[in-house]
DNA sequence: AAATTATATTTGTCCGGACGTATATAGGTT
DNA sequence: AACCTATATACGTCCGGACAAATATAATTT
């Protein structure tokens, strides 16, 4: 049955009243200003995206227009364009200036949303870990690192091998970043400060990340890092890829980190996006 | 000269000035309407970001009203919350009505968001993966697991064991989905279509999801589960622990996913945000 | 018919004003 | 001093209007 915008009343709904005919008395509806408990924008976020879920506007097709709209239910259009603009944080519309809005989604997408409030959270380490540089070496990479790094068997990259300690007994984890030939003095840098290593590249050479991704898998530590990460050969790690992008898709740092089991642990924190609904 | 706006066109930067004593002739420039090429809004929100990052409005200090900023750079209140706007969403700002704006962090935070479109991409399998349910019962969780799902040891759970195939042949994880007695009954749903359990949930009881945790951590499979999923006992497993949380903080759901080394990798996409600078 | 140009449409930016509501502050009362 | 109350402050909501810029559409020309 599900009678939703049919405007029975619900303690905040008819706020808006949509104007049917030619007019009602809205002798004191329309003059009223300053806004009362109820938000009217939102109401009309409401009622638009029922209108899309139940197929008014399907998607694919072009919503009214704002002065349409502002007719329609006799608001301001800036409370037509508060509206919304919450749609289209939700990821339901999209607009273009001179074109129009588009219907993109039936449901407002992104249902959750990560709260990653600083860098760190990225990487996931607290800011007083430290990086100890272990070897430094331009390597062209073999068919298996290729695969994992994403990218061509016998490309030239430059390889800092480090390890990265919580104290001066505890690694946390071995860590290669592979990084551009030209690009390779940075490694001096390392272990300077706490400074992720893509950030010095970015005000080093002035190139930014656009596009970060990591890839999240378990595996098997190699007999070489175990011994100094202290753990037996083969014991299971977690192994994390960070590829890091710039503007034009060009993969400039790639970081291998693996650690032990036990060691380390990767957490997401994901909010149900409250920006309305 | 051209003068459009006011002062000259530069390519962005002097689109706003200061007044500094009483006034000058902008008896032109203040009555102009309409924006040219650059924002206004963004011109001032660069400025003010430009403050606080050298420390002309310190952390956790408050920000001049909207009036005063209104008069200092001689623009509407519409341009001042459109700049204002644009802080709240780079987290450099949090303002409440009646208390004022008030700074609190000296950079653009959340330089990363991740995009997520779909749930599918929260839980990361493809649609048609299946859930086959080996066993259903009512626990009280030993202190291992209690220390792995974040609870007390002895509280009283109901477990369902599964496995997630891609084929018949083809089992990617084992998976340990924990929920509270009341939802026992959901476990007959499980399987029946590929609704992930906390949708279910959603959908039969009417608790709704507002957080959801993931850690991600490596680990090695025991024996009981190594035999069906077909690896040796011990070897290595990317274990993904999910809890959901209702608005009041509780957890109503907790799955355990062990996936063996080479049958998954969890991706995460982070874009830099756009919303402005 | 194709390309160009002119026009209309639609969203973006910006202004000034008004009132509502939440918070903070000052003042008075107990 | 603690509590309550009145006032001021500051952000939130909403209106109407105006021009700018980007796009789409119609008209014109080639």
């Amino acid at each position: 049955m599900k009678v939703i915008r049919g405007w029975v009343y619900s303690p905040l709904r008819p706020l808006l009243k949509e104007v049917s005919g030619d007019r009602m008395g809205n002798s004191e509806t329309q003059t009223r200003q300053g806004g009362p408990a109820g938000r009217r924008y939102q109401a009309l976020a409401d009622i638009l995206q029922d209108e899309i879920e139940t197929g008014v506007y399907p998607v694919g097709t072009r919503m009214p227009t704002e002065l349409e709209l502002c007719n329609r239910f006799s608001v301001s259009r800036f409370t037509v364009r508060e509206a919304l603009r919450r749609m289209i944080d939700n990821g339901m519309i999209l607009r273009r200036q001179g074109s129009g809005t588009v219907v993109v989604s039936k449901n407002p997408t992104t249902m959750f949303v990560q709260k990653l409030s600083s860098i760190d959270e990225l990487l996931q380490y607290s800011i007083d870990t430290r990086l100890k540089v272990e070897n430094s070496a331009s390597v062209e990479v073999d068919a298996k690192t290729a695969k994992m790094i994403g990218c061509d068997p016998g490309d030239a990259w430059h390889r800092i091998e480090s390890v990265r300690y919580l104290d001066e007994k505890s690694p946390i984890c071995w860590s290669d970043v592979y990084v551009r030939p030209e690009h390779q003095n940075i490694a001096d840098r390392i272990g300077e400060d706490t400074t992720p290593v893509f950030m010095v590249i970015e005000k080093e050479f002035g190139v930014v990340a656009e596009e970060v991704t990591m890839d999240l898998f378990a595996g098997s530590i190699e007999e070489s890092k175990a011994w100094v990460m202290g753990v037996k050969p083969g014991s299971p790690t977690l192994i994390i890829v960070r590829k890091y992008k710039d503007k034009t898709g060009r993969v400039f740092e790639v970081s291998v980190s693996e650690h032990p089991a036990g060691r380390f642990t990767f957490s997401i924190d994901l909010l149900r996006s409250s920006n309305s609904d």
